[in-house]
RNA sequence: GGGCGCGUAGCUCAGUGGUAGAGCACUGUGUUGACAUCGCAGGGGUCGCAGGUUCGAACCCUGCCGCGCCCACCA
């Protein structure tokens, strides 16, 4: 017996289990056609957010959908090792202990994480398995695991090898708090109050000044030119003269570059090379020297730092604005808005910093991508979104894959110096960095060994293997052996790169290194490329794009035919969620709250295309109302010996009713169909969701109600018709709440099989009866008028009265035929005569197709009665009016299309007759 | 500065060329044995504004107003 109550924790407990340990998220079909989604890995350090719950919501749809449809469906799990954020929570934690990062060697650091990974990091699986996740847990990787790790390495090497990795010293955005390099996308810019400060360089030669306007005065420190317009009149004769530095006496020179705008300040711009992206590309066309004023952690430091020497930059700001002054160069400052770079996940100003990093060549490998989708062959849904994606990479830069950070993907590279006796020509190549850096020799390696062996063949002669293996372990090394190995560096200064890959180079191979790759197998070629990828907008530039440049050049095909991009799920007010603003939603409180499948429900019906979603928890309720709906529903079918359905196929029908909902039932699935195939999932959910309630529910278990009162035929066929049709909706609906669903489907008949593994209806089975729907319709409009006349005219609600059919077209005679149980069940229909009521007061039901009246003498108040057909009869004449009136336009004739027309003139005599129905109506009321 | 999107019932949103829809909220009513996490009935919108195209516009085009997001080096 289903239980009175629908209680979603105890099935939600029971079925999620059974389902993973009978591998029914990953069936055996070698032989079907292959559908494949892998899950935007969620960050190790993470827990569920009410974002993972949408995307993994609508991931899971189409999994178990295509899963039901008989295809071999693979989700491919697994977390993301997440570099700076996994390094921030553990360091964290060590904090709490009192201990620094530093504090420990790197060795014992990488230790720790991967303890902490080991505790902690299933926390995020174990709530996607409460989400009801059917992910291919048997296989769930980590980017960092050793075949993940082992990709990584081939995929740099290759890229090393055909010259799109390369070292280069340039300007990088420097985070001073995480003291690493970031990415472009890494840096958000924000507008701040600040402050546009105009001061004078002395002209070195004592004939002047010249006036420069800055937001950061604090750079003047790191000067090595002045810039001003070579069509600027008023500058002409001072270009090529020298400036004096006021405070440190360095001389540099005034520069002619079109950079500087003679519209803004006073037209001279300085120039400080290596604190700003701008001066650093003037500096290059000038010759300027690019001189370090910065330490690390953004305090003022190096050769020029002067008196400003290990003061902040805010600090130096203060101070070298009062020497300025105090010297008679203030000019003067104005307060302005100003944008200033902010890193995304540490929240301080980063700050143009010359160094070495790694870097990806972008602009070589969006290449493909980009041919990919304007073939059609990549597909963005909504197809808006490509053209955020060609905006970005139209004009991508070069992008720096380096991290200063101890937690991620150790680039596999040995350094060592350079042999003048030797040319290289081992796999490992000699590059040049930048001028003012060494040359050294490069070992690009697929692991250790294949580095050292590089190395050993170009030191031949000069070290041992034994000495190589030291160094490469160095920088893990602490206490006594530091020591010793420092000296044998001394001798060989072999040392291994110390920097992490970016986290979103791996990611970028999430697509076809999670399928085993560089292994050939079967997986690999039967999965990849994926089939969609699900993921917010959000990270069209940090991930999507990176695996469409990774798997065109890589795997030489785009990683997936479809990207569906979905919304953002923010708070009632709109705002974007945010632990700082405090306005997060738990999903995990909600699926405690309402059950799985009405958060679910939730997610598909409020994602529309193109459109963030606005959390409402009213409306999470009203579908765990509609979970307790169906709940119900079920309750009902087997308390009058309605169970399963042995047959895919619809039932025979000769009941009206019964033929009537096999064809609203074969409708709603195929419009779940075709919104899944355009990723409508809100328009899927709402063709369930109407169909379960206002169609099921609402009409065809009252309709029948009478039916299955009566024993015999009739009501078998309708305990067939009905089974079958609670088995559809449980099929269709099993994508969206497949916890009930499967509760529902063991709880009506023994089956088989579990509801993950039945089969997808088949929406064009047969033939339908083409009248019943005009039959039932008829019923149905009968019902609500005559329950609406009723409701106005206040009868008693349980007075059960005749209803006479005095008017009535052939075919409603027809219809009528067997509608008396009905009637009298839905519309309290004491008796239904086809005659004229008896003379007197009567509430008169009027439809295109008869006239109905119940006798209500002595009761009825003539004028409500009056008032109220009056009202339904402007709107008749109304509206009968519009299309008169558009019949008679001769453009719309001979324009339109011929279905509309004929239309009209279907619309036009029904409300006709029912405006003279009404008409005669009045006039009996007298 | 460039790009994208949104503005439809009190609220949240569908509807993208042929007489305006859903859920929630609101009003009235109902314990007829599936369901009060419910049933029945009802009120409520000049579809941001102004032009244009069309036989016909919430829907297509143009401009404007308001809101949001992304990208971008004016010191």
């Amino acid at each position: 017996m289903i239980e009175k109550t629908f209680d979603p924790a105890a099935i939600e407990a029971k079925w999620y289990p059974h389902w993973e340990s009978t591998g029914a998220f990953r069936p055996h079909r070698p032989d079907a056609e292959p559908f494949t989604i892998v899950i935007p890995p969620p960050n190790v350090t993470g827990s569920l957010h009410i974002g993972h719950a949408l995307d993994n919501t609508l991931q899971d749809i189409l999994i178990r959908y295509q899963r039901l449809c008989g295809k071999d469906a693979l989700w491919v799990v697994g977390t993301d090792h997440a570099g700076i954020a996994t390094q921030m929570v553990v360091e964290r934690l060590l904090d709490a202990e009192g201990v620094k990062r530093t504090d420990m060697t790197r060795a014992e650091f990488e230790a720790r994480v991967w303890k902490w990974k080991e505790e902690s990091g299933d926390t995020i699986t174990r709530q996607l398995r409460r989400l009801g996740a059917s992910c291919d847990w048997a296989n769930e990787r980590f980017t960092m695991d050793e075949g993940f790790s082992a990709a990584v390495r081939k995929v740099f090497v290759q890229l090393y090898n055909e010259g799109l990795i390369y070292r280069a010293k340039r300007l990088v955005n420097w985070d001073p708090k995480l003291k690493t390099a970031i990415s472009d996308l890494e840096v958000e810019t924000r507008e701040v109050a600040g402050q546009l400060v105009h001061f004078r360089y002395p002209l070195a030669d004592g004939s002047g000044h010249i006036t420069v306007a800055t937001t950061r005065p604090e750079t003047m420190l790191g000067d090595t030119g002045i810039a001003v317009n070579p069509a600027d009149a008023r500058y002409t004769a001072l270009v090529g003269k020298m400036v004096r530095h006021p405070f440190d006496g360095r001389e540099f020179p005034i520069v002619a570059d079109d950079w500087a705008d003679p519209e803004f300040g006073s037209g001279a711009v300085k120039i400080t090379p290596a604190h700003d992206f701008n001066d650093f590309e003037v500096g290059k066309r000038n010759n300027l020297t690019a001189m370090n004023i910065l330490e690390a952690d953004a305090t003022i430091g190096g050769e020029h730092s002067g008196d400003y020497r290990g003061l902040t930059v805010t600090k130096a700001r203060e101070k070298i604005i009062a020497d300025l002054e105090a010297a008679g160069l203030l000019d003067r400052i104005e307060d302005r808005t100003i944008q200033m770079p902010y890193g995304d996940r540490s929240g301080v100003v980063v700050e143009p910093w010359l160094t070495d990093q790694w870097y990806v060549d972008a602009a070589k490998l969006a290449e493909a991508p980009m041919a990919a989708v304007r073939a059609g062959e990549t597909r963005f849904v909504p197809e808006n979104w490509s053209k955020t994606f060609f905006q970005w990479m139209e004009n991508i830069q070069p992008w720096c894959i380096s991290r200063q950070l101890w937690w991620g993907h150790r680039i596999p590279v040995l350094y060592g110096p350079m042999r003048d006796d030797v040319s290289l020509s081992i796999t490992g190549r000699i590059y040049d960095l930048a001028p003012d850096t060494d040359k050294r020799a490069v070992f690009v390696g697929l692991d250790e060994v294949d580095r050292l062996d590089q190395a050993e063949k170009y030191y031949e002669g000069v070290a041992k293997r034994e000495d190589f293996e030291v160094y490469d372990s160095w920088s893990d090394a602490s206490g006594e052996q530091v020591k010793a190995w420092i000296t044998k560096k001394k001798e060989l200064s072999l040392g291994r790169d110390s920097d992490v890959l970016d986290t979103w180079f791996s990611s970028a191979l999430w697509p076809f290194a999670t399928l085993d790759w560089p292994k050939t197998n079967e997986t690999l070629t039967r999965h990849y490329p994926n089939s969609v990828l699900v993921t917010g907008f959000d990270i069209i530039f940090f991930w999507v794009a990176r695996m469409q440049m990774m798997g065109h050049h890589i795997m030489g095909e785009a990683p997936f035919a479809t990207v569906y991009c979905h919304g953002l799920v923010r708070d009632g007010k709109g705002q974007k969620m945010s632990k700082s603003k405090g306005n997060t939603v738990d999903p995990l409180g909600l699926i405690d709250k309402y059950g799985a499948d009405a958060l679910r429900f939730f997610m598909a019906a409020m994602e529309t295309q193109g459109r963030d979603i606005k959390m409402s928890e009213p409306r999470v309720e009203g579908y765990r109302n509609f979970a307790t709906k169906l709940w119900n529903a079920a309750r009902f079918a087997q308390s009058n010996g309605i169970g399963g359905s042995a047959h895919l196929e619809p039932p025979q029908a000769h009941e009206t009713v019964n033929a009537w909902i096999i064809a609203e039932t074969l409708a709603t699935i195929t419009a779940v169909e075709l919104a899944l195939a355009d990723y409508r999932f809100d328009a899927a959910a709402s063709a369930i969701y109407q169909f379960v309630w206002s169609r099921f529910c609402d009409w065809y278990l009252e309709l029948t109600k009478p039916i299955l009162a009566e024993p015999g035929a009739l009501a078998d066929e309708t305990r067939m018709v009905a089974g079958w049709v609670l088995d559809q909706i449980l099929v269709i609906l099993h994508p969206f709440m497949p916890f009930i669903t499967e509760e529902l489907w063991h709880a009506l008949a023994p089956r088989q099989h579990d509801l993950i593994l039945a089969k997808w209806p088949k929406a064009d089975a047969r033939a339908l009866d083409r009248d019943a729907p005009k039959a039932i319709d008829f019923l149905i409009r009968l019902i609500e008028a005559t329950r609406s006349a009723r409701n106005e005219l206040n009868v008693p609600h349980g007075a059960s009265l005749p209803l006479h059919i005095a008017e009535a077209s052939p075919q409603a005679r027809a219809w009528l035929a067997t509608a008396a149980p009905a009637l009298a069940k839905m519309a309290r229909v004491s008796e239904l005569r086809f005659d004229p009521a008896p003379p007197g007061g009567a509430a008169q039901i009027i439809l295109a197709e008869a006239t109905a009246v119940i006798p209500l003498e002595g009761v009825i108040d003539l004028a409500t009665e009056r008032a109220r057909l009056e009202k339904t009869r402007d709107a008749a004449i109304k509206e009968a009016a519009t299309l008169t009136g558009r019949l008679a336009n001769e453009g719309f004739l001979a324009k339109a299309k011929p279905e509309a027309v004929e239309e009209a003139r279907e619309k036009l005599a029904s409300l006709t007759a029912e405006a003279e129905r009404l008409a005669a109506a009045l006039a009996r009321l007298g």
